[in-house]
DNA sequence: GACTACATACCGACTGGTTGGTATGTTTCA
DNA sequence: TGAAACATACCAACCAGTCGGTATGTAGTC
């Protein structure tokens, strides 16, 4: 009966700090998110902060990699898995990536991708974190890609890898727009002429619209 | 009696602020480019930057507006235009934008998609100005795409408009996944993957230019 | 053509607040 | 008891923005 009722099981202040690097991040940019801010946000003190992370580019490493295993956990249970045919998977991952972009622009878009952006000059080990980031997640996609590819027998002009890095990269621009736009439905758009291409390259009709 | 012969008629401050903003802000992003930064490249002062600019956020409007005008002219003089298909068009468009990723990230990609990354939430000024810097590009190849679209006449589920946005999101992921790799290679096979995409849609070889 | 009145372009020292980072406690817990 | 996990107080550098000033034009007027 003297549960951890009321309370969510507040975590250290390092896991506090990730998590929070990932909305505010996301919002502000890396450059224009101060320390304190984080601190404020997370509910601890410089002391605290600076006890975890050496230096703010510190931080941005790790954020990085918090940022690829909490996705890495939502694609693993994604439910797009379960299809056989792998063209089924591979446009079922594409389905599932759609159904994520809703609501604030800083809710569904990417913190690697923002982070790198200003970051890919002044830090390398930041753009590294991020490269490695979006780079290893592509290879989710990329094993379906390979095996749709099997199953329709042509031999294309493309490989696996480049088409699935190239999902990243529609991605990653869609969330551009969506922010240029402040509206998601431009991203949506993208994402369904994305679709379509794949569609057209398994041979498999454009239908099928949006979730499951 | 020495005449101002030699100099190549140096600019006045404003012109110089924006010139050096369109490099520096590719480089280390518009939070981290401090108003000193840009004095120093541009080699003028504070007071001169305050007179031309009420704020920093001004100057990133003006930046952003100021890239429009830059990247018009260079649209405006590209080659492609010749091309008597519409759908000659629209791929020598994609070819042009290709032949353009080379060399330094800093030299390729695009100031707007990367200040509308960290002002979009804290700057809606700058967040509109490098809006209507992307979408009224966007309305160049639009056009371009709705005459392809009669000459192929079918009756397709998109729309111009969304293809030519789709053009831009791919473009401006392009540029993330280079940043993020460090190498412009990435961001080439993405436009491969985009000429495929208009190639099949538009009924036309996927390899190089005109045969039906 | 010279004098006044005003405008534009630019200079650089200065300010008050913010920043990343440090130095030194205090608490928690194995 | 001792180390890990925090908190408090502080600092030097840097930041956007201010301000008093200069140099150069230029339009109007007598």
């Amino acid at each position: 009966m003297p549960d951890e009722e009321q309370k969510p099981a507040r975590p250290n202040a390092r896991t506090r700090l990730l998590d929070v690097a990932m909305v505010v991040i996301r919002r502000k940019g890396f450059a224009a998110t101060s320390i304190d801010d984080l601190c404020r946000a997370a509910g601890v003190t410089k002391g605290a902060f600076f006890h975890h992370f050496a230096s703010k580019q510190e931080l941005g490493v790790a954020a990085a990699d918090h940022w690829s295993e909490t996705t890495s956990a939502l694609f693993a249970d994604a439910p797009y898995h379960r299809h056989a045919d792998p063209r089924d998977r591979v446009l079922g991952y594409l389905d599932f990536r759609r159904s994520l972009i809703a609501g604030e622009t800083s809710a569904f878009t990417c913190l690697v991708g923002t982070m790198v952006q200003e970051t890919h000059e002044s830090s390398p080990a930041i753009r590294d974190a991020c490269r490695n980031s979006i780079f290893d997640h592509s290879k989710v996609v990329e094993a379906d890609i390979a095996a749709a590819m099997e199953v329709t027998g042509t031999v294309p002009g493309w490989t696996a890898s480049s088409l699935a890095l190239h999902f990243q990269a529609v991605l990653q621009g869609a969330f551009v727009l969506a922010k240029a736009g402040n509206d998601p439905e431009v991203a949506l758009q993208s994402l369904d002429h994305l679709r379509r291409y794949v569609a057209l390259l398994f041979d498999r009709s454009p239908g099928k619209g949006t979730e499951e």
